[in-house]
DNA sequence: CGGACTGTCTACCGATCGGTAGGCTAGCGG
DNA sequence: CCGCTAGCCTACCGATCGGTAGACAGTCCG
């Protein structure tokens, strides 16, 4: 009626996808309903399965989109420089602010992981593969030549820093009010304790850089 | 029929419980159906109906009973002292044991952040605070006699260790394949990793003790 | 101008959801 | 021995689920 029909195409479609992230990410898949999603989207039922057959399609666009999101941003963000701060700093904080700046994608990561385990770990397998070698090999190097700790399992360690940022991203709301101060949502406390802890348990004790500020 | 009925007073109801950690630790609470408790009980749907007024309920009953059953242990496993390992690793092998022993508590502790993050906090502050305050009072005391690195942020030190534990074990399935070897589940590896951050993010580096094999 | 196509809608489908009503039975206390 | 209660059952409820049928309106192309 009042709104344009038809005004910008595929403009529905994004606005679906974006709709069923959030939705998913808070409510789970199963929590969430075609109706709650187009409601959201502000159109019928019927008009989202006109853009995807199934509900379980518009999951698999959604994770699909995520991952393909996650690839590209990911080595433009570590290209960037990010000033002063050191390699392996900008590296961690690249990877935090990724699911930082939008927490639904972790949140989504996590319950995808927990709903669909098989399915999810040839998936990421498929996507991370490259992308942990060029890590690991880049870590071993490291331990080569004594500047990183010799003990150090390098894919285990890896894997045990993504899932702490992912997992501390997407349980923020919780954790916050764990810390001592009750209002404080500490999320900035924690990721600095997280990557402190990263890096200390990465570097032979040479220099602890100071911790930035912001 | 066959069975004998009202055997055991209580023995349905702790079925009913048993059954639905297992249910909703690996199909969340939304994707659980009464039927498919009362099926995996075997019973009619009815009869959980009689032992619990909703199925909100039984999920109310479930957490209640893995946050009592965990304030109950942790501390009886810390006194068993786990033979020469030093107190730390003690403690956190406890904390890993815990769940890892059966890892539908860690996917039902990382189910009710993600679907219940308000109610999950305030139950989680109540019962863990007192616990929380007991470690990071014993870190800061090691930090005062120069034993820890002064540099650690004892609060946010120790929420990233359990949000590591939780997820590592709730995650199992899907970091195993990501490891070099295909088979190989790798979460023994994943945790002996953990447990070497943790410890070289807490001391000053004075000794790592050699890593446990089993 | 006139189809064909795209996108949206209303109306509806069978299945399943959480939950209720009420009957049957076995054990127990008076 | 009799009635009450606990525990389980069958049968059923309205609501909502994911998904379908088909009408209708624009828009684009010949």
């Amino acid at each position: 009626m009042a709104a344009p029909k038809s005004a910008h195409p595929g403009d529905v479609r994004q606005r679906i996808l974006d709709e069923s992230t959030a939705l998913f990410a808070h409510q789970g898949f199963d929590g969430t309903s075609l109706q709650a999603i187009a409601s959201a989207v502000g159109v019928a039922k019927p008009s989202l399965l006109h853009h995807f057959a199934t509900k379980d399609a518009i999951r698999e666009q959604v994770i699909d989109d995520l991952l393909d999101h996650f690839r590209d941003e990911i080595p433009k963000r570590l290209a960037s420089g990010r000033g002063g701060l050191d390699r392996f700093t900008s590296a961690v904080t690249a990877l935090v602010d990724f699911f930082r700046e939008d927490p639904a994608r972790a949140r989504l990561v996590s319950r995808e992981v927990l709903d669909r385990p098989q399915e999810t770990r040839e998936r990421l397998r498929e996507h991370l593969r490259p992308w942990i070698h060029l890590v690991t090999d880049t870590i071993r190097l490291g331990q080569g030549s004594s500047v990183l700790r010799p003990d150090l399992d390098a894919e285990a360690y890896l894997i045990q820093v993504v899932i702490m940022v992912l997992a501390t991203v997407a349980s923020a709301d919780v954790t916050g009010a764990l810390l001592g101060r009750e209002g404080d949502p500490g999320l900035q406390r924690r990721i600095d304790e997280l990557i402190r802890m990263a890096r200390t348990a990465l570097f032979l004790d040479a220099v602890q850089p100071a911790r930035q500020g912001a």
